[in-house]
RNA sequence: GCGAACGUAGCUCAGUUGGUUAGAGCGUCGGAUUGUGGCUCCGAAGGUCGGUGGUUCGAAUCCACCCGUUCGUACCA
C-alpha cells in the first residue's frame, strides 16, 4: 500500500557496509569466477559449498588472538540457544567440512568453492561487511609441494584474469622463518606471545609505514599524525634492528636476474640460522624455490619475502600473498600500488581442532570483489555496454496479439542455432504504458540494437519497420533541423513481415561488423 | 574502538552577521512534434536543509546528542 504520509514513509535504504549490485557487476564477477574456475579445475580440484553460518565455535573464536572475541562476526542464537554465526572466511568452513566428512573423502583432499563471507567491522571505500571469496585448498598433504602448487595456481589464475606477467607476483615467506627470528631475540616462550604478535603486526604495516614506522612499532611505539599513541613491542636496538634486517633482504633477487636463490642463501647465511624453526622455515622455503623454478616459474611470477605476514591465528607454516603491482590513480589522482588481492598459506592445526590430531593443509583465498575492482582498473573487465534486447514497440495497443505474435517470432528465430556457449539474443515487447517517443527512449536506453515499429499502415501493407538504433544515432548527429531529423527517420528501413527474421538477423550482423 | 572533518533536490554544488516563499546546472517527466531515440526551445515534478532536542521573536545557519559519509589510527580470522 502506497504511503501518502511523507513523514511516516519508510526509508529505502542499505544497512551500512552492504552494496546492491547490478547487471554489469554480475555478469563480470561470473565472467572471473569462471576463469578462476577453469585453473583450479585444470589442477584437479574439485567443488565444494558449505553453508553461511556456522556454529559459532567452529569458527575457531577461541584460538590466539582474540583481544575482541565478540567482535567482528554476526551471530545469533538458534532455538536449542546454541550460537551461530556466519562464517567470516571459507577456511575455517572447509576445516568443518573436512573434519566432518574426514573418513570418506580422499586425502589429500582438494577442493575450491567461491561464496559470500561477512564480518561485522566498519566498513570503508571498497571494504563491505559482506564480501566474495574463492579459495583453494589442499587438505592432508605434508609436503611443501602442496604449497608450491597453490602459489604456482595462484600466478596462473592472475594471468587467466588477464593480469600480465610483472604486473602481480606471488610472495612467498614462511612463519616459522619469523618464528626463528624471534625466538633468536628472546622473544621465544608462552610469556611473549603477545609481544611476539605485536611484532608480527608491526612487521605487517612495512608497506604503509615504511622502515621508520615498523622500528618505532618494534621499540617503544609509535605516535600518527592525530596524536593518537600506539604502543611499541618494546624490543631492544639490537632486537628491533635484527628484525629490520630481514627488509634488508627485500630485492635481493632482482639484482640477480630470475631465480629465488640468492635471497634463500642470504636468509641461510644468517646468524639466526642457528635456531632450529628459523632453519627449518627456510629449507621449506628453499624447497618452495625449487619446485616452482623447476616447473618455469621465476621471480617475476612466485618470489620468496621474509617481510610477508598475513593472518595471525592459524597458519604455521609457509605464506603467501598476491600483490598487484601496477599503479593505479585513486580518486584524488595520487599513484597508488593496488596491492594485496590475495593470500594464503598452511594451517595444520585447523583440521585438528575437531579431532585427535593435526591435519597438515594449505590453501589460498582470493578477494573477488577486490579483485574485480583491479581489473576493471585495468580495462580488462566490464564490458559495460552489453546489447541490450531488440525492442518490439507497440503503438497499438488493440493489437497486443500480433505485437506478441511478432515479438515470439523474433525471439525463436534469433535464438534458433545458437551454441550453447554463445549469449541469447534478448527480445522483448514493450509492456510500460507510454507512447511510442518514450518507447524509443526505452529502447536506447536499453542500449538496443534496434527497435520493430508497426501500426495500421503496416498490418495493412504486410511489411514492417525496424529502425537500427546504431545506425540512427550516427545519422543523427548530421542533422540539424528537427523537421528534417523526423523526415530522415534515420537508420530505419522496412521489410516484409515473412522476412523479419532474416533482416534483423543480418542487421545484427552487419552491427557485429560480420557482413 | 579512538581522533578529526563533512552532511542542502536523483547527481554536482550555491545559500550573505541568524531574517519573508531554500536556488542553479545536470538528470527525470511532459509539451512544441496526436506514429519515431538525437539537437533546440518551453514547462513541470522533485527538498522532513541527515535526525532529535535546545537557544531565539525568528534556525539550512548557533549549541547538544544521535545517525550517516570521508580521512587518519587501531583491529582484520
Amino acid at each position: 500500500m502506497a504511503s501518502k504520509d511523507k513523514k511516516n514513509r519508510l526509508p529505502a535504504r542499505l544497512p551500512r557496509g552492504f552494496i546492491d549490485r547490478e547487471a554489469g557487476d554480475i555478469r563480470a564477477t561470473e565472467e572471473m569466477l569462471a576463469a578462476i574456475k577453469r585453473v583450479y579445475e585444470r589442477y584437479g580440484f574439485e567443488p565444494v559449498e558449505t553453508p553461511f553460518f556456522e556454529y559459532t565455535e567452529a569458527l575457531g573464536k577461541f584460538l590466539p588472538d582474540q583481544d575482541r572475541p565478540n567482535e567482528g562476526v554476526f551471530s545469533l542464537q538458534d532455538d536449542d540457544e546454541a550460537w551461530l554465526s556466519l562464517r567470516y572466511d571459507l577456511t575455517a568452513p572447509l576445516a568443518r567440512y573436512v573434519a566432518e566428512n574426514y573418513d570418506r573423502l580422499p586425502k589429500p583432499y582438494r577442493s575450491y568453492r567461491a561464496g559470500w563471507v561477512f564480518r561485522n567491522e566498519k566498513p570503508g571505500p571498497g571494504r563491505f561487511r559482506q564480501f566474495m571469496q574463492f579459495d583453494a585448498d589442499t587438505v592432508g598433504a605434508p609436503s611443501v609441494a602442496a604449497d608450491a602448487e597453490i602459489c604456482m595456481m595462484a600466478a596462473d589464475v592472475m594471468e587467466a584474469l588477464g593480469v600480465a606477467r610483472g604486473d602481480y607476483v606471488i610472495k612467498v615467506n614462511n612463519r616459522k622463518v619469523l618464528d626463528g627470528v624471534m625466538e633468536a631475540i628472546g622473544l621465544g616462550g608462552e610469556e611473549n606471545a603477545g609481544r611476539r604478535l605485536t611484532v608480527l603486526r608491526a612487521i605487517d604495516k612495512l608497506d604503509r609505514l615504511g622502515v621508520e614506522g615498523v622500528r618505532e612499532l618494534l621499540g617503544e611505539g609509535r605516535e600518527d599524525e592525530s596524536g593518537d599513541f600506539t604502543k611499541g613491542a618494546g624490543l631492544s636496538k639490537e632486537g628491533a634492528e635484527a628484525v629490520l634486517s630481514l627488509f634488508d633482504l627485500i630485492g635481493s633477487n632482482e639484482r640477480s636476474g630470475t631465480s629465488n636463490a640468492p635471497v634463500i642463501e642470504k636468509l641461510k647465511a644468517s646468524t639466526f640460522a642457528e635456531t632450529a624453526v628459523y632453519a627449518e622455515g627456510v629449507g621449506e622455503l628453499a624447497e618452495i624455490a625449487s619446485l616452482v623454478e623447476a616447473a618455469g616459474y621465476a621471480t617475476d611470477r612466485i618470489e620468496i619475502d621474509p617481510s610477508i605476514v598475513r593472518g595471525l591465528e592459524y597458519y604455521t607454516g609457509p605464506v603467501f600473498e598476491a600483490q598487484l603491482t601496477f599503479e593505479v590513480p585513486n580518486e584524488k589522482g595520487e599513484k597508488v600500488v593496488f596491492g594485496s588481492v590475495g593470500g594464503g598459506g598452511r594451517y595444520d592445526g585447523l583440521v585438528g581442532r575437531f579431532r585427535g590430531e593435526d591435519v597438515p593443509s594449505t590453501g589460498f583465498s582470493i578477494g573477488v570483489s577486490r579483485l574485480a575492482a583491479a581489473l576493471k582498473n585495468l580495462g580488462k573487465l566490464g564490458s559495460e555496454n552489453e546489447t541490450g534486447p531488440v525492442v518490439v514497440t507497440v503503438m497499438d495497443k488493440s493489437r497486443l496479439a500480433d505485437y506478441q505474435a511478432i515479438t515470439t517470432e523474433l525471439r525463436v528465430g534469433l535464438n534458433a542455432d545458437l551454441a550453447p556457449s554463445e549469449r541469447p539474443v534478448p527480445v522483448e515487447m514493450y509492456l510500460g504504458g507510454s507512447g511510442m517517443k518514450a518507447q524509443l527512449k526505452y529502447a536506447d536506453r536499453r542500449n538496443a540494437p534496434c527497435a520493430i515499429i508497426a501500426g495500421s499502415d503496416e498490418f495493412d501493407s504486410g511489411r514492417l519497420q525496424v529502425k537500427d538504433l546504431l545506425e540512427g544515432k550516427r545519422q543523427a548527429s548530421a542533422i540539424a533541423s528537427h523537421e528534417e531529423y523526423k523526415e530522415e527517420r534515420p537508420g530505419q528501413f522496412d521489410v516484409a513481415r515473412t522476412n523479419l527474421v532474416e533482416e534483423v538477423k543480418a542487421l545484427l550482423k552487419r552491427q557485429r561488423g560480420e557482413a
